[in-house]
DNA sequence: CCATCTTTGCGTAAATTACTGAATTTCGGC
DNA sequence: GCCGAAATTCAGTAATTTACGCAAAGATGG
């Protein structure tokens, strides 16, 4: 077989600098290059036959996702695997969504990177072990289950309560968001209140610290 | 001259591998091994004779500053160069304090590491580029000054004022803030406001959120 | 000893919270 | 199509908290 063709999408210039070296030891893996944003990234797919893109996620965010997606819709062919330093799990399952074949923690070696790919690269998907269980937590927490479990804080948050729970935490004060969402400041406040009872938070720093962790806003 | 010896901090064991192989490339360099936390750092510098060391910090917080001061007080002839994601002023300057002799960026590449960890080996400071503008940002703004920005938003926040600003952003309330500071809830107002008014902030959410950003607190 | 900053405090108006309750809409499943 | 659960919308009222301007005693450093 012919080798694995490789390009790597980082930020970081001593990351991709180490990946780079680190893969071209294998017999399997060529590293085509590495860009640093998407812009770089299109421009070199349409004059490079890649088989894999190789993304790095720092502080993950929409922008990772909406990244995926126009590869994806660009080149449906190429398998995207995603290195993470963190392992939120709203992140993993968006990126899964967005079109990602593979995801790695950051507790990968050597070893694991090179299987990844070669495994992607066959048409399988790749998870990361401790990625693999966050995933079966999720599924274990769906909707379609047994109907005990209702006043749990199953944390899901409707659209309206993820809006809402937004504008909260970029500053904006009750009377604000219900200017800006055409309601009630009662309404407003309904919606927080099921927000913080849902997600068993005490507080409105507490929500805003909730929203941070999992990327809701920029920061 | 012999080579300098070399041990990596990292949790990422992708990162650690992909920087030993960058490393090892170098005719200066020899990396005598890769530790994931302290505890496995300490145990290593007793038995090996280590020159530099090269720590990364990927989520500054206070666990790197404590580090690099038990670092430098078990073994003070050590330099240590911090390779860091992020740029936040404050964490750089805290690490200066603490003891680092270089500072990083993520921008640097592969002959800016090299180097850097030859200057320091020499005795002297290294920064990245874009870091000593940042700190000579700050040095132009210290307190002994000219007497005239007495009203500016110097972002000089006094020891008090930094306490209050943790609790608020571990969610405490006014009242529950004046009674672990034993002052009255007034007072406690009072230093909010000054905080607001120092940092030049609208709400209370925008505080946590500087909080957050500069890594005064864990989230 | 003077200027400045810190720390402390008050009064009043405005905003938010804590409750409880409830009408209308939406939506998935049978 | 129908049913029930959830989502979305709003309200009343009392209590609490906050915003903001003002002020004064104590610490501090040149």
């Amino acid at each position: 077989m012919n080798k694995i063709e490789v390009i790597l999408v980082d930020d970081h210039r001593i990351m991709c600098e180490g990946l780079k070296s680190m893969l071209s030891d294998s017999h399997e893996i060529t590293v085509m290059g590495c860009v640093r944003n998407l812009s770089e990234l299109l421009i070199k797919l349409r004059i490079l036959p890649i088989h894999v893109i190789l993304l790095s996620c720092y502080e993950p965010g929409d922008h990772d996702i909406e990244m995926i997606r126009i590869i994806q819709r660009e080149h449906p062919q190429i398998k995207i695997l995603i290195l993470a330093m963190t392992a939120q799990e709203s992140f993993i399952l968006r990126t899964l969504k967005a079109g990602a074949k593979g995801f790695l923690s950051k507790d990968a070696d050597r070893n694991e990177l090179i299987e990844s790919i070669l495994t992607i690269r066959n048409g399988y998907d790749y998870y990361s072990k401790s990625i693999s269980e966050i995933i079966l937590k999720r599924y274990l927490n769906q909707p379609g289950n047994s109907s005990a479990q209702r006043n749990q804080p199953s944390g899901v948050l409707s659209d309206r309560e993820m809006e809402v729970l937004k504008l909260y935490a970029e500053s904006y004060t009750n009377q604000e968001i219900a200017d800006k969402l055409f309601v009630s400041i009662r309404t407003v406040e309904s919606h927080k209140n099921n927000i913080m009872r849902k997600i068993n938070l005490k507080t409105t720093v507490d929500m805003v610290k909730f929203a941070i962790r999992n990327n809701l806003i920029e920061i």
